[in-house]
DNA sequence: CAAAATACGTAACATAAGATACAGCGCCCC
DNA sequence: GGGGCGCTGTATCTTATGTTACGTATTTTG
């Protein structure tokens, strides 16, 4: 696949405009929006009809095929074209996959609107504050249905359920495993050596989950243990980010948590909570069903 | 121009469940996003693949085209065409101009991006919101300098660093474990039996940290072990919950997290996202002392 | 005012996109 | 264990999209 991407396009603008013997540093262009603001006053009047049409609601009408972007600019198709290859596009379609990565840069990173300004300098606000974006964002692309659904898997009792995790994410894992052995038998967190955890792949069976937990870097020894318990019929229910593990393409459920923050590390907090909140749901249903081992439980607290 | 707005779409759709005998007001399908987190559930293998590689980053997958979009989530072409005929689109151009559709809405009135409004009533939101009503509270109480102090203790390599965790919170433990011990030498996630670490006080000297993360119920295991910790001159950096364990006494820093959750259990998803702000600001404080290790690291990977 | 240059649209073209037919495969049920 | 059903991918076809060439209109300049 080959991705045009904004980042590209504006260090070739920038190697333009040096060229002509301007500072880069003088007029940024960081997005096609000012792009275009800033060469509007060049443009004939065609174009410039096309450009207006584009800024009146940013970036969709760019999105659409040249025939309709015309149509709603009341230009023809041609102008379209020299109208992109004006803002320095070598075609359509490159136009269009910058204006995507854009727009998803934008929505990936809500942050950037939500600006605190008490949060002068210190490094923890940022953190904060991507975190949370982080978390409703994970929590956006997650309706209650697919958490009621996973829930349910994991609550109803007809197998075993096992969760591991990757380098970072193991503590996860275990987590997770903490609650759920208590509330519900069969609960077993794998650890130690890969060597360890795949000889369990014989206990595992169509009837039994397992959970994953796998966040770039992603490993290669839990993809092929993945693999495996995907043939022989485990369901899979995997934790992953938001460019998907490879074991997505085994998992029954994939829950995608956003990880970005500003840290060398990425973030595995909205997994966290993710993670709790399907032990609480888990919880939920359990006593909703009166499970014997709930009541049994409370009683001896 | 040919619009197929989401409107008329949906429109469609409800004309569908009405003459199968449902009623519209019941499951309220305002996105494509809901749309298919409702049918995630009927959908084969290949098609859910699509379904999940779609939310994971919606809508941008959406928005390019078929290859594209059959390349990132791993199948074929023709099974994101079946994939979108099973959602109700006609064919793949109407289901992007839907997508498309949908994203202005979004656009023009940001506000509708903070909240999912129809997950008003689930479970989720309550948890959701408490969880982040936690963070903020938790960073409240929390300045800049505190976090910047225990950092730099942290980070500052004259002794070693442990760290443990009680029944639910010993993942953290490990979580930050994981992670300081890429960064520096010497640190060590104290595991299993309370006999085992409790033989490593000899190795602990007023030089070395201790990081202890107690919530209620407090464990007296991890209590009496603070305190001999505390007697040997160990420098004691707890984490709890705002009710503060015991082992506050003896700590020379204390990071009090919220942790009430309309849940059966008590949440340590803010003590979580201290872990994580505090191992981005060793690493940065590490980074910015030059240390060699880090640079060691860097060239490794 | 005339001539040149530029801009714009119509129409034909080539390419790449979406759609379809079909065969292989796995899976489930009997 | 065998037969049937359903899902998935390969290959092919068709559509429509972006692209280009060219003639006309419009503006600009000497």
């Amino acid at each position: 696949m080959i991705s045009y991407s904004l980042v590209g396009f504006v260090k070739r603008e920038f190697g333009k405009m040096a060229a002509a013997g301007q500072r880069a540093g003088e007029n940024m262009i960081s997005s096609i929006a000012e792009l275009i603001s800033d060469r509007i006053g060049t443009m004939p009047a065609g174009e410039r009809r096309a450009a207006q049409t584009l800024i009146a609601n940013y970036p969709l009408t760019g999105l659409k095929t040249v025939a309709e972007f015309s149509a709603a600019a009341g230009v023809s198709s041609p102008t379209i074209l020299r109208f992109v290859a004006r803002l320095g596009f070598q075609n359509y379609p490159e136009f269009q996959s910058a204006l995507q990565d854009e727009l998803a840069a934008q929505l990936q990173s809500p942050a950037s609107r939500t600006l605190n300004p008490s949060s002068a300098g210190g490094a923890v606000s940022p953190m904060l504050e991507a975190t949370l974006d982080n978390m409703r964002e994970t929590f956006r692309h997650l309706t209650d249905k697919q958490l009621a659904d996973i829930a349910a898997r994991l609550a109803e009792r007809r197998g075993k359920t096992f969760l591991i995790g990757g380098r970072f994410t193991d503590p996860l894992a275990r987590y997770m495993a903490a609650h759920l052995a208590i509330i519900q038998p069969d609960v077993y967190h794998l650890a130690g050596q890969e060597s360890i955890w795949r000889d369990r792949l014989i206990d595992m069976g169509k009837r039994d989950v397992l959970v994953i937990f796998d966040i770039r870097r992603y490993q290669d020894s839990l993809v092929r243990f993945a693999e495996k318990a995907h043939q022989r019929g485990v369901q899979i229910i995997l934790f992953t980010d938001q460019w998907l593990s490879p074991i997505a393409r085994f998992a029954r459920h994939v829950i995608a948590g956003r990880t970005a923050v500003p840290s060398a590390w990425d973030s595995s907090a909205a997994l966290f909570v993710v993670a709790e909140t399907l032990i609480g749901a888990v919880t939920r249903q359990l006593e909703a069903a009166g499970a014997k081992r709930i009541r049994d439980l409370e009683s001896l607290r």
